[in-house]
DNA sequence: TCGCAACAGTTTCAATCGCAACAAGAAAGA
DNA sequence: TCTTTCTTGTTGCGATTGAAACTGTTGCGA
């Protein structure tokens, strides 16, 4: 009849989720002073090359205030342009600069290696079972990714 | 060469953790306008009955500062008491009152309710892959429970 | 015993966050 | 067309956060 903590799902996820959270950001802050909405931001415009802030914010699953307050960082830096969009003059489509792209890449070789350390401690069995376990979860929660239409 | 966010560990982890916890968060603010830091202090203090602040924290997870503040949420509402440790004077033995202690128990079983509801959406072998990978990680950044000594 | 480093917990401060309000534009309907 | 509603992105604001400084206490070594 009560609630042991470390057994509880929402807190093991974000015990977890904190905890690897902290063997990355040194990476991306201590490179280029970034911070965590900055630097998805630069991975979301490096994986869709060019966007509007709303397709920024759903492929990097942040608040609008967020992806509003990164893009003006990113811009200072110049690193991101903006352009009108054509079709829709609320928005703007947001394209990395060589500069940004620069940045990009000198920061995903250490990110994946950070990753790859992790990953390694894990035997190959767990570390399959952690990826089809996530993606379970993932789905019983709604976050898989909207997969392109069946046909 | 390039960093596909959806699959990237830290990225799913944190939407992961996000998602549950926006689940789960409506249960102990509608009930009693409490935040996490106060539902995991009024939980910690269920689990181990009378603890210091630095007992809190090291079996929630978290800061000195939150704790500190936590506590003295739980103390306004009358739901926790501070004695003086006789052991040591620079901190006090807190334990939930009985108003403590109804409420943690109010809203025990809800929170597991909606945590079995989402579990319920995974197959039993998934739910089991599940915290095994849980488990599996946990170990490989160092966050499983401090094991009583061996002997 | 004294002096000093380590520690528990609080407070201050600057940064970050998301809600809500907002402006400008698009879309839908009469 | 005109009006209303919805949407995109920005900004103001209050709340929350953790780092760092601080207070009072303990424990250790000279």
């Amino acid at each position: 009849m009560g609630l042991t903590l470390s057994e509880f799902l929402p807190y093991r996820l974000n015990c977890l989720s904190e905890a690897i959270s902290q063997e990355i950001r040194p990476i991306y802050r201590d490179h280029f002073g970034l911070n965590r909405p900055e630097w998805r931001v630069l991975v979301a415009l490096a994986d869709l090359g060019t966007a509007t802030a709303k397709d920024v914010g759903a492929h990097s699953a942040q608040h609008k205030t967020r992806i509003s307050r990164a893009v003006h960082a990113l811009e200072k830096r110049r690193w991101l342009t903006r352009e009108p969009d054509p079709n829709d003059r609320r928005s703007e489509m947001l394209t990395l600069t060589a500069a940004g792209h620069r940045a990009y890449c000198d920061l995903v070789g250490p990110m994946r290696d950070r990753e790859a350390r992790i990953l390694d401690r894990l035997s190959p069995e767990d570390r399959e079972a952690l990826g089809d376990a996530l993606g379970a979860l993932e789905a019983a929660l709604g976050l898989s990714s909207p997969k392109p239409p069946v046909r």
